[in-house]
DNA sequence: ACGATAGGAAAGCCACTGCTTGCATGTCAA
DNA sequence: TTGACATGCAAGCAGTGGCTTTCCTATCGT
């Protein structure tokens, strides 16, 4: 399984996460509508080739029907960082 | 300020970061020994760029005394995170 | 069947990154 | 003061990453 940091390195597959949780199941076609209507150029290819890299770290669960694409969010590799470094949770966050 | 998930992305980062958890306020030097003990090869120089990169993410805060320079672990950058994307605490983790 | 749509595969390019190398600076001990 | 120690700085190099480009496959509607 591939590197879940290094999936979380680069700002558009950030932004794929993001599209996900907000909106669980699109299809590759249709994310990137929804990427480019936020700002980013990406093309198709682009897209694709952030979501194998996605999906090689677990974070992204691809599921095919007929020639859809669908894509659903899996957060739970998160939680190997989440556990590795401690955050202190009272702190001054003024 | 610098990109906290760039900073994560390399594995050797990320074994300072440990190193800090496990033992905060250590010396340069210090590290270097601490990390060629654990089985890492890197240089004094390639240890200190990373230690600019994590100084830049925020995860490490450099304190200079005298000839020693004191690494501290800051891990408050990390909630950024944490608060991105949620987790489902209650899965199938059998 | 045919065209349009949704996606796959691979080669090439460019920029960045991590590392090394060499030298310079500064601090402490004797 | 002098030498040893701890670190800074910068140029150069090799590997990688993200992207484009081109072409190909497969599925659906009509």
């Amino acid at each position: 399984m591939g590197d879940v940091f290094k999936a979380l390195a680069d700002p558009t597959r950030r932004a794929i996460l993001d599209e996900l949780q907000d909106r669980s199941g699109q299809a590759l076609f249709e994310l990137c509508v929804r990427l480019t209507g936020k700002g980013f150029t990406s093309t198709r290819q682009a897209i694709s080739q952030h979501l194998a890299v996605l999906s090689e770290a677990g974070l992204v669960v691809v599921r095919r029907e007929g020639r859809y694409m669908f894509i659903d969010l899996d957060t739970s590799p998160l939680r190997q960082i989440y556990e590795r470094w401690r955050v202190d949770t009272c702190e001054s966050d003024t």
